[in-house]
DNA sequence: TTTTGTCGGAACTAATCGTCTCGACAATCG
DNA sequence: CGATTGTCGAGACGATTAGTTCCGACAAAA
């Protein structure tokens, strides 16, 4: 577990990693009780048993605390598949993407990431270097599909990226549908569709 | 101008609607000078030369003025194409529709409601029936093609307009990628190629 | 002229982020 | 061992903001 230590001569006391690990299970915790209503950093320092001081000393903003709590409850959905199938690499992957964004601890943080990104440029910053990793990944599954000659030329490999994530994100935050197992599988047939049609 | 006059007994002052454009006016001018930061009532108020008191005598909360503020400035962007082609239509539609939330008071004022939906359930409400207004003009134009029999049986509308919006909404809320004219005629052509695609 | 409700202006409450201070404590160095 | 250094929990503090309330002035109707 100690594997981050700096080099330099360090004296005085070190950092506990267990006042860490307590900020993120009682951020985690919050977030997935919140009834909608945001998390302040007051509640989560008072409920892992902490000062504020502690928590800004491991993380710059509370965007970065939301970011990480975000990243260790969706670990594990990050891989894309590869079967060799544009169809079903796609629906696994949206499949297990939506269920991921269905975590309430998950849910409630992309959203409050997403509205601080509105106002501060940082958490903005924040949020779209997380998305691009994501982009990525689905866009590195299709570049394999492409690469495969399953896709039509006409594809706009970006667009579909767009497409895909932007479903999710517009469902998140506006609320007028659920995340549902079905609506993934739909929404992977259509961009399959989309994809290997002829323009 | 006068003409929602209450019928019932009136005395004393009339209400100032000089000072209720004011506030708008004020309130879409800050917003399109806005750098990225969120516009607050007492910088509207102060530009508006208005006591708060009057902005919450004509509007309940914040959300309700900058939602009033966006309609005002996304006027004559609402009606569906109806020229007989889904392709033509789609293109027309989006382009439009892209290029009124490419304007800078209206894409902050998105922007703003839609953070403050994520914390307060009047403002994700107000913001649900927004969105509910806009796909139903999009759903009406695929269903004016659905009619002509152009759309596959596999189409599913409501997924489609999901997947229009979607990419709208994440675009300006992620601001990975703007909200071209090109962008939108290559969404309305991909939307069309997977409507149209035999399953 | 009196009553009534809006006007601009400003003080006030409450929530929140992030900084700073405090005494206590732990780890390292001399 | 003892001094130094940096983290700990706890909380005060400054700044910002949404929304409420009070004030004296004013306008319109009774």
């Amino acid at each position: 577990m100690a594997d981050d230590q700096g080099r330099r001569a360090h004296t005085g006391r070190r950092r506990n990693e267990e006042a860490a690990r307590a900020i993120l299970r009682a951020a985690r915790e919050l977030l997935e009780r919140g009834d909608g209503a945001g998390v302040s950093v007051d509640a989560i320092a008072a409920a892992a048993g902490v000062g504020k001081q502690t928590i800004y000393r491991w993380w710059p903003s509370k965007s970065d605390l939301l970011l990480d709590a975000l990243v260790e409850g969706a670990r594990g959905l990050a891989p894309a598949p590869d079967e060799g199938d544009l169809g079903s690499d796609l629906a696994a992957f949206l499949t297990a993407t939506f269920r991921g964004a269905r975590d309430p601890a998950v849910a409630a943080a992309l959203r409050q990431v997403a509205a601080e990104a509105q106002r501060d440029p940082r958490a903005a910053g924040l949020l779209r270097s997380f998305t691009e990793d994501r982009r990525r990944v689905l866009r590195g599954l299709l570049e394999r599909a492409a690469a495969r000659g399953e896709l039509s030329p006409a594809a706009d490999l970006d667009l579909l990226v767009d497409q895909a994530y932007g479903v999710l994100w517009y469902r998140l935050l506006i609320g007028h549908a659920p995340l549902t197992e079905a609506a993934a599988a739909a929404l992977a047939a259509a961009l399959a569709r989309q994809a290997t049609a002829s323009p």
